[in-house]
DNA sequence: AAACAAACCTGTGCGC
DNA sequence: TGCGCACAGGTTTGTT
């Protein structure tokens, strides 16, 4: 589900509603979505503490605490997070609460909702984060960010020769963009899947630097794309609305709405669905 | 370096 | 109505 636009929305909620607030109970549910430091490390490193400030690297969100502990959040596939009063239901796959102190009795919840798994949540001294989370050091540059333009995109490219979706996904070069985004990104900027880095040339590489943060920025505008199984939801559970504005994924068969001559075509990329229209993009 | 498959999970939608 | 299968926003690991 959530890719950059979709995670920074929820960082933007998180950083409204609850930076500043003191953390007074956290229940793990289930195990698995501690793997990486244990329910005991989570509940010893959130208790107690409060929330500073909330940022994001690629899809992960970290959140910076009073105590000198870090909270990292990675949604996977099908996470959300969700505040709701602790009155409320706990929906199905809840599988970490952490309880806020309430300044009028009222006791609001983060809850970490995570069907498929694949999401995870962890908590360290943030010292130890290159050894906890050692993939951070490997993430490209971040696309939204003030300073990425052509030359910074052309210095992430340095030395890649592989072809364009699965470069995307990897987040080696650029962090953040998934399945979605990269075909959004790729058809407007009129590039093939399969196009490689060497072939792209000055053209190539300014329509990339120039869509990579126009999508984005414009999907986070809108608050993230929200499909038809509607399982993504920001903080407040508020549906996203940039699906409405694909123009290639989940509509293969369909008439391009770029060039109106040719239906997309759909093939199986980097092991992803991907999406394209054989006639626009080259 | 790069491409691919499989693994980790649960839920949903579709054809029969 | 029920069953089996394909497929889904991510990432890592192992194999060509």
């Amino acid at each position: 589900m959530p890719e950059l636009p979709e995670v920074e929305t929820v960082r933007r909620g998180l950083a409204a509603r609850v930076r500043g607030r003191r953390i007074v109970a956290v229940t793990v549910g289930r195990d698995r979505a501690v793997r990486r430091v244990g329910a005991a490390a989570v509940i010893a490193g959130l208790e107690g503490a409060a929330i500073e400030v909330v940022r994001r690297r690629g899809k992960y969100l970290l959140a910076d605490l009073d105590n000198g502990a870090r909270l990292m959040i990675h949604l996977g596939m099908s996470g959300r997070i969700v505040l709701a009063p602790g009155s409320e239901p706990r929906p199905l796959h809840s599988h970490v609460v952490v309880g806020f102190a309430g300044s009028a009795g009222e006791c609001e919840e983060m809850r970490f909702v995570d069907p498929r798994t694949f999401g995870e949540v962890a908590v360290y001294d943030q010292d130890d984060e290159a050894r906890i989370v050692p993939e951070l050091a490997r993430l490209g540059v971040d696309p939204v960010a003030e300073e990425f333009d052509a030359r910074v995109l052309f210095g992430a490219l340095d030395g890649r020769r592989g072809a364009l979706k699965p470069l995307l996904l990897s987040q080696r070069a650029v962090a953040g963009i998934g399945n979605i985004y990269a075909d959004e990104i790729l058809h407007r900027a009129r590039l093939r899947w399969d196009r490689t880095v060497p072939s792209l040339g000055r053209r190539g590489v300014g329509a990339l630097a120039r869509w990579i943060p126009e999508v984005l920025n414009e999907a986070i505008e809108a608050g993230g794309s929200t499909l038809a199984d509607a399982g993504y939801a920001d903080v407040e559970g508020r549906p996203g609305s940039f699906a409405g504005r694909h123009l290639v994924y989940g509509r293969a068969g369909d008439m391009c709405l770029t060039c109106r001559r040719a239906r997309i075509v759909r093939v199986v990329a980097a092991g992803r669905s991907t999406s394209y229209c054989p006639r626009c993009q080259r």
